[in-house]
DNA sequence: TTCAGGCATAAGCCCTCCTTATGGGCCGTG
DNA sequence: CACGGCCCATAAGGAGGGCTTATGCCTGAA
């Protein structure tokens, strides 16, 4: 299509020898607009004037101290200034427009239990990050949406992105020290069942008994909240044991506010992951959010 | 200079990549921008790749049927497609600015002689060319000064320029037939002391009576005029005999309104000439001028 | 006169960018 | 449900644009 090709041509200049006209225009001098591109003074003193060749008209007199622009110049030089300044501007704004808001596609159980209570921490260390969080339980695909980075739940084997573990999604019960005291301890499995145990009806607790060597847990009475923080805030107040993903609660384990009996966890293969495409591995918004997300979970 | 190269390159997204974005956008198709741009496919896919990879986030999205722009995409386009806009036309007023304006550097003698009474033909035939007369003496660089196309008078052997010889700058008596009738006609060159000459301190008659064996002409009273045009006013008036470029009169010669009695020219070495810049040559209004002003002299 | 500064030109090489070829995903259709 | 069409991504390979180095010319200053 030689025919397109050469309409088109014939609307538009040759960019680098207009990206080279506008420095030199600026300069009125090859060699300091050489300079200033990074380029030897021949290159541009070559693609002036090939530009010249292609508008029909000379756009410098060449004066032997220095150079001016001829009236054909000077009828460019000023819009073309202006279109590269709209276009330098473009681009920083597509820059650092994408560094400023890092926008996460994240699980909604991961939000509730783990981002809500340490997102602040990025903030503060990226204060200029913006995050947008994209709650939901789909596949994000990176090709297909306008998400930076997700986090996953599965097998880890994702091709074509980059993936890092988060942690297990295991189970166990946890209690409040308080709560414990008044049955004098909590020793073995059973000593649960004496415990009002938050949430019966989750599957996660009829696994955890059978692997306990308990018989399944009998039907009992008992709110169903559905989200582990919530159950997980109920049994730091004392109101019972909840059974939830050890790692949402490394703080309250930390300090005291939660227990974990027994070192028996449950496991339905599930983990967390961390995953963003290849390409991106060094977005410095992506590798702020991998540094601080790891850092975090390793334990800060 | 990697240094300055690399600070460029950050300043400015690479041009060519811009210009696929740009007609990608508008598109909303690789396809379909590349065939604009009158490339493949492919090549499009290519440099938006790039692209992204310069400005750090991806900036379509990849939907089944079509692609849409991301917020990075969205913020880069507007302004993206502006720029160009400016380029487009800073560039087409440039190239058609040159078109309209033609620059010509012509002697003082040529033009009162010759360009006056002839350009309006010119003007006739290329309405939309605007003649700007630049009349001195000096020898144009044209690397130098704003001038499209010169006349000069000379030998026609300048380095760097394209020549086209218009006449020689010889020179003959001429006069009206009716002057000539009041002494019975000019028969030989001696007949002419016997009118009112001219401008007789000129040169020129000096030359030519030498040339035509007769004594120096003896000094006599008349008006010097200076310039050739006004003496062929005055001889077609009837008032005297001038001596002229003959080549500067053929359309007078032509209908009568004067003669030349004698072939015998003068020539003091000089003729006239036409000259550009060669690589100027197809210019279109260059290319005008050209075939006009040697078509106007070689008769018609 | 010589030197320094600045642009033009020639030769040559490298790297960018484009092409061809192929594959995959999704849609509509028979 | 299989098939073909549309569209984009990717790989490999080649051509030419554009850069560099080297050199020359011109001019103005010391």
């Amino acid at each position: 299509m030689p025919e397109l090709k050469s309409r088109q041509v014939s609307q538009l200049p040759p960019l680098q020898a207009i990206r080279v006209f506008e420095a030199v225009a600026r300069h009125l001098s090859f060699t300091k607009a050489a300079g200033e591109l990074g380029m030897t003074q021949a290159a541009a003193s070559y693609q002036i004037k090939l530009l010249e060749e292609r508008v029909g008209a000379p756009l410098f007199l060449r004066r032997p101290r220095q150079i001016v622009l001829t009236e054909a110049g000077q009828r460019m030089a000023p819009a073309v200034s202006e279109a590269f300044a709209l276009l330098g501007g473009a681009y920083a704004a597509a820059r650092s427009g994408a560094d400023g808001v890092l926008c996460v596609s994240t699980l909604l159980t991961f939000a509730s239990n783990w981002l809500a209570q340490h997102l602040g921490s990025f903030q503060v260390a990226h204060p200029s990050l913006a995050v947008r969080l994209d709650t939901s339980n789909r596949l994000v695909d990176f090709a297909r949406e306008d998400i930076d980075i997700a986090i996953r739940s599965g097998g880890g084997n994702w091709p074509g992105v980059e993936v890092h573990k988060l942690f297990n999604a295991d189970f166990t019960p946890m209690l409040s020290p308080k709560l414990a005291a008044t049955i004098g301890g909590v020793k073995e499995p059973a000593d649960l069942l004496r415990l009002p145990i938050l949430d019966p009806g989750d599957i996660w607790w009829r696994d955890w008994f059978i692997a306990a060597g308990l018989p399944e847990l009998a039907k009992r009475p008992g709110s169903s909240m559905g989200a582990q923080a919530y159950e997980a805030n109920a049994a730091i107040a004392g109101q019972g044991v909840a059974i939830v993903t050890a790692a949402f609660f490394k703080a309250e384990l930390a300090d005291g506010r939660l227990i974990q009996p027994f070192d028996l966890v449950g496991d339905d293969g599930h983990a967390y992951w961390l995953v963003y495409p290849p390409a991106r591995r060094n977005v410095p918004k992506i590798r702020a959010f991998r540094e601080w997300i790891l850092a975090e979970i390793a334990g800060q």
